[in-house]
DNA sequence: CCCGACTTGTTTAAATTTCAAGAAGAAGCC
DNA sequence: GGCTTCTTCTTGAAATTTAAACAAGTCGGG
């Protein structure tokens, strides 16, 4: 008789289940991991890392506000509290752009760069014992396939909508 | 002359670097949008909407709260503050354990379950819809099985050590 | 029984993130 | 110009998470 009414939610499969968990699983731990490396090692969580990342491959070391929260996925207001942070430690340093009154550039400073300097070696360490060092050249050219494919049905929505990864 | 001395960090290749680029883009997006959806739907974010699925899942519907924190992978602090919340939304209560006096128990209330039945199809949706998808029945597959290598990679950590997920 | 070591769970404070406004400038239109 | 609307970034307060310390209870010897 019902087999998948309108209202009647359609569960995932067994199999379904054991990938979404393993998933979760593994993206949790990791996540958990980094943080506490970087943590440590650099006294500051993961995503504050990536921050100093992007400026340091960007142009001229620095970046739009704006940019920046995009590239790291964040909303500006949480970039401004940890601009704010990373500026207390001498890693970052605002600056105002010229052509466009309300915009600041976030600029990563010396200090900045010598403190990614001294970090990254082991960060990347951390993830390839963590990552790569787990898995077949196969699996590690599927799985980024894969990861291809989820993160661009996610993308900051297609269509006519504007800012979605902003709330 | 120097191919990778003690001190050279292995970097990642270009290979590796577009992976876990792809990686990193695709978990804080799926995670962002779950948590949004979530949020929305359900007036809770990811990791307590977990809870309560947990303990929907233990025997009587009710877990210590140290193995309510494993199985969330969260630590035993955080879990103390997001069941006072949820004890604040009457989704779960907290009961003592008879045999041990220091123990607690979470408890799903039944209104809990009421709140779980009525969000789980939305949120099975999404994940749905943003994950298994986009995703051939191998890719799936192979995903499945990768994410697995990097959670056992992450386990517990075997060894001597205690209680690794605690800090 | 008593002591020292460990476990369980909570609590407090500090750090971080989210949420809702808000200040200031840019842009388009009449 | 004057007006409205949008954009950029910041702010302050509330919610959540982290980190460290603590109260209670259990456990295993002596």
């Amino acid at each position: 008789m019902n087999t998948a009414s309108a209202d009647e939610p359609r569960w995932l499969s067994d199999e379904e289940q054991r990938t979404w968990r393993a998933y979760m699983h593994a993206t949790t731990l990791l996540e958990d991991h980094l943080d506490r490396q970087l943590q440590r090692d650099a006294g500051m969580p993961h995503i504050y890392y990536g921050l100093l990342v992007q400026l340091d491959e960007a142009p001229h070391r620095r970046l739009r506000m704006t940019e920046l929260a995009m590239h790291a996925k964040i909303t500006r207001s949480r970039l401004s509290h940890a601009v704010a942070r990373l500026e207390g430690n001498g890693w970052v340093r605002r600056e105002d752009c010229p052509s466009d009154k309300r915009g600041q550039f976030a600029v990563l400073t010396d200090e900045g760069r010598e403190e990614l300097r001294r970090t990254a070696p082991g960060h990347v360490a951390a993830v390839r014992q963590a990552f790569f060092d787990r898995l077949t050249p196969e699996q590690h050219k599927a799985l980024g396939e894969a990861m291809r494919l989820i993160a661009e049905g996610l993308e900051p929505e297609g269509a006519g909508a504007d800012l979605p990864w902003l709330r």
